[in-house]
DNA sequence: GCCATTTGACCACG
DNA sequence: CGTGGTCAAATGGC
């Protein structure tokens, strides 16, 4: 199962009840299915000698990973807006993720409702020192995925978080850590989707073009093969993650998820080196559709969202 | 004390 | 003018 292409249909209208349920029962065997997991893995890791990545022993594992990676999956192609996206598995990092190839029309992470917060600190009317101007980008590659994750082998530093309006969520900003190092400019926004805050939204803005080190040598195989560059997006690998903690975990079966992600993620390691050119393939595939040249006018495109 | 995150303020843009 | 993206002082963890 390297890659899933589901072209977006039209609006399936009346279909926003069913799907809802169909998404709580998924939400649900997700759930269940990552509890086994973390049974078994309790299970196989209580003898002394863990040296295997994951623990587990792979069978049992694998059929929880390819079960979760299922959950995945179907749960982010019904949580994508029906309209013209396509949807691609992305198996680069933790676990399953679903590629959304960003349509010229929308590409961002705005949807969700019910806004409002307000916890200023104190607020201090001392005006500060103005930092230089600085200009926002406009036409950058960008392109977004959703995983039960946020997290993704690269070294991010979060430098914002924002309220977004209609969001019940808010949205995180992330910048690489080698901005100014190397001046890579590669960025990524977090938001939780709020029809389905199992899973987040990931938009990266901009490729890497720093030089990374490798914090797990094995994920780089993965990462991306250097072969296929029409447009690279995520290009290189990473080495260390820098938000440990999740934006806002309201209840604690994202972090079950996370975890679970990151062992799922050293079980598909074996799968795909065992399957090397099935990664290529798809690798070479899902990058095809990513964008560039992508505009920050969101606030137009209101009809495209996830729901 | 250093470094990453938090968070209110500032700024670009529609 | 409202909204979202970025900056940098304040804060917290190690």
């Amino acid at each position: 199962m390297s890659s899933i292409v589901i072209c977006g249909s039209e609006g399936n209208i009346g279909f926003s009840e069913k799907r809802e349920r169909l998404m709580n029962k998924l939400v649900e065997g997700h759930k269940h299915a990552t509890e086994l997991k973390l049974l078994l893995q309790n299970q196989n890791q209580n003898p002394p000698a863990t040296i295997h990545h994951g623990g587990g022993s792979s069978a049992e594992a694998l059929l929880i990973t390819k079960i979760l990676r299922s959950f995945a999956e179907t749960l982010s192609v019904l949580d994508s807006p029906s309209s013209s996206a396509s949807f691609f598995l992305n198996e680069n990092n933790s676990g399953s993720q679903l590629v959304i190839a960003a349509n010229s029309t929308n590409n961002d992470l705005r949807s969700e409702e019910g806004s409002s917060e307000s916890s200023k600190r104190f607020s201090s009317s001392v005006p500060k020192d103005r930092r230089g101007t600085y200009k926002r980008r406009k036409t950058e590659e960008t392109w977004s995925n959703v995983s039960p994750t946020t997290e993704d082998n690269l070294a991010w530093r979060k430098y914002g978080q924002k309220d977004i309006l209609n969001s019940k969520f808010p949205r995180s900003y992330y910048r690489c850590t080698r901005k100014y190092d190397q001046g890579c400019k590669a960025t990524k926004q977090v938001q939780r989707i709020q029809d389905n805050p199992v899973l987040y939204q990931i938009t990266y803005i901009g490729r890497h073009t720093c030089k990374e080190t490798l914090k797990a040598p094995q994920m780089t195989a993965y990462l991306l093969n250097p072969q296929d560059h029409h447009q690279t997006p995520p290009t290189n690998a990473i080495i260390k993650q820098e938000y440990p903690k999740q934006e806002d975990t309201p209840s604690g079966e994202i972090i079950i998820a996370e975890k679970l992600d990151a062992n799922l993620w050293s079980e598909l390691k074996d799968i795909e080196i065992t399957n090397p050119p099935t990664y290529a393939n798809f690798s070479a595939f899902s990058y095809h559709f990513c964008t560039t040249g992508f505009h920050f006018d969101d606030h137009h495109h209101g009809e495209s969202h996830m729901l």
